[in-house]
DNA sequence: TATGAATGAGAGTTCATTCAT
DNA sequence: TATGAATGAACTCTCATTCAT
């Protein structure tokens, strides 16, 4: 099931080897990572071949080795290394963002349309879904970092809308969970679907800031 | 050489295998698929062993090829076997329901939250979201058998409050995703997060219908 | 490789089965032993299924061990059952024969090239070359029953032409394998390469015979 | 269930495997090759093991697949390695050869004799005979690499004759299988029936030679 | 006697991992 | 440190054989 192309590997031919790409350890521990996110998005856990993430990164496939204990370790090392950066930006223009609750959630919501749908990131998102049941230590760890630090963002756009009595439901501070959902979706979908049935996602998360607003009481100031 | 008798080894067999017969084929196919759900769930398609499935179905391995082509039709007569009766009832309780939109969508998320949350079943919703972009032929049934059906219900069911004069806005007849999105996400939390953080998704859900009707500008007609 | 049609078994049917077709013992033994000329010369020893036997005998797969007690045995009984009655028209044939050693010759190749080349039974040659060496038990069984009466009747034909003075070499004598050789190329060349080169083997046969006897000295007596 | 480690087992590993290194790789090539020649010969292309073929080459499994595609690829270089370099002799041989024609085939005759009868390449020709039907590509490949050359030296050698005025028929120019024939039957012969009856296959091709000339209408020039 | 669903050993092939260079 | 040929366990799928009916 899914053949891939085995490159035979020409054990005859003589051609010269460039060996030892100059470039320092964690350079190349980036370009494995890199290359890691994209083959396991692509291919899951299992149907990963080291073979391809070692091509993909323009390294041998033993040098995987020296820098990973073994698949399972550049698995969670991966995941680990891309979870971070995304909220930390989030987390500082919320706390920072003047205008009202409406512009925050647009703002938020391209934000994560661009960083999370849009981009090569999205793998991550499948990934967990996918995989996250197998590596259970995994799933606590994007807990943490990232679902966790995610609705707490969620919360705090809540609260302060309440504050400001820009909306009157408790809603989405119950269950911030509701306010993200779209975005799942729209991943799935992209990943998914999108052949069968074109999707414009980001005309669907705007549509579901006026929704979700217009459902928790939204009322200008 | 080594000549590998063609005549069958073990001539002093006494291994006792009971030949696990009178089970007829309907219930046998049933036994395989139910064990397939599981250990699929648990190892997602390329994680899963045929061998697996079949000592978990109470059958020998060679078994499961009489009944299923292939590893990949199993996990389509998977698919389809489970989606198949959830969105049929589905569909007829939408098309003879009586009472308002509010408590259609009230038992519509209900039975989805049984049958699709609460069940093995939701097993399947995290096998596509992780493996599907990795068999297209499996997503696009997946979209056919049951995205699109589900998709369809939506839209009815809205379309039937505008028509009634239930709701004013389109939204969820442009993107019924909107209505669906907090399954997929229930599903996730039960999956992966219910350990970090418990979710009564049953709540959830219900908090949604109202949000999401409030958010459509429901009114009691 | 090789792959075939994989008839899958419809578990779930209940197509109503003949069942028992009347046919007594001996004509059934026939039947598995003509279907199994024909399907162990296709596909080798090795290569054949006893699935693909039982269809074309027309019974279940189970009856197969009715009567033979495993694959080697239905093997061995083919060849034991297909390899006699060819020579004996022959033998008798040249025993009585009345004309010159050239018409004999022709008449002979001609018998074998209807009986041996453009017949089924050049699936016995095929599988004596192919399965010979594995199944000793069966090359010397060939050989007493089909080879050495062959080379008997050449040597025959050859003592008598030199007798009557028709030729004067006793080549044919001592090697009776030359006279048969081209039979082992047409048989081959029928099989292999008759599409990438046809082969009109009765011209060859034909010419063979003028060729050998002009080489063996013939003389009109 | 069952968690069937993605790293490795064994963890007390003790076994001493010298994993054979230092072997160029065509040398490696050639062992396989010869592996394969005679397991196959032994086996034939069904009834071979990859698994014996190995441990014959003294190498693994997997090193078989660093070398050859698959199993087909394995016959197919074994056929293209044994044939070309004793037909490349021979052609080389014909083209140059100074003597009369009785000389060159006597010469050609010892070869093949030596070359493919009284040489594990022998099997070669009995699994072709036997296997060829089963898989086409592998008889045309046979076709052309070997048997269209062996037809095209023939013929050679006997226009040559005709020019030269040794012969006057034009049979073996028409029918170069007659003049090869014996060949078949030395190989066959030596497979399955020396044991049966011994055969001097030498003597009977030389013997071949003198009354294929004599037929031809040989007079020395 | 005849059936054919069920069995499970084993086939070809893949690929995570190792280690001589 | 980096390489990639070599390894062999584990995978999917096949098919000779059995046996309840």
């Amino acid at each position: 099931m899914v053949k891939r192309g085995t490159t035979r590997s020409d054990p005859t031919g003589d051609a010269a080897r460039p060996r030892a790409r100059r470039l320092d350890p964690e350079a190349r521990r980036r370009a494995i990572l890199d290359a890691a996110l994209i083959v396991f998005a692509e291919n899951g856990f299992a149907g990963t071949r080291m073979d391809d993430v070692a091509a993909r990164a323009g390294v041998a496939k033993g040098t995987l080795y020296l820098y990973f204990e073994d698949k399972k370790a550049l698995f969670q090392g991966l995941v680990h290394d891309a979870a971070d950066p995304v909220l930390g930006v989030l987390e500082e223009r919320v706390a920072s963002f003047e205008g009202d609750t409406r512009e925050l959630l647009a703002v938020v919501f391209a934000h994560l349309a661009a960083q999370a749908v849009h981009s090569p990131r999205r793998h991550l998102v499948k990934l967990m879904m996918g995989e996250g049941e197998r590596f259970p230590e995994l799933a606590d760890f994007y807990y943490r970092e990232v679902v966790s630090r995610g609705m707490g963002i969620l919360r705090t756009i809540n609260a302060r809308a309440l504050e400001r009595g820009e909306i009157t439901s408790d809603a989405g501070l119950r269950f911030p969970q509701l306010i993200i959902a779209p975005l799942l979706v729209a991943v799935m979908w992209e990943s998914l679907f999108a052949r069968s049935e074109p999707l414009d996602t980001t005309d669907m998360l705007m549509t579901h800031v006026d929704l979700v607003l217009r459902g928790l009481g939204w009322r200008k100031p």
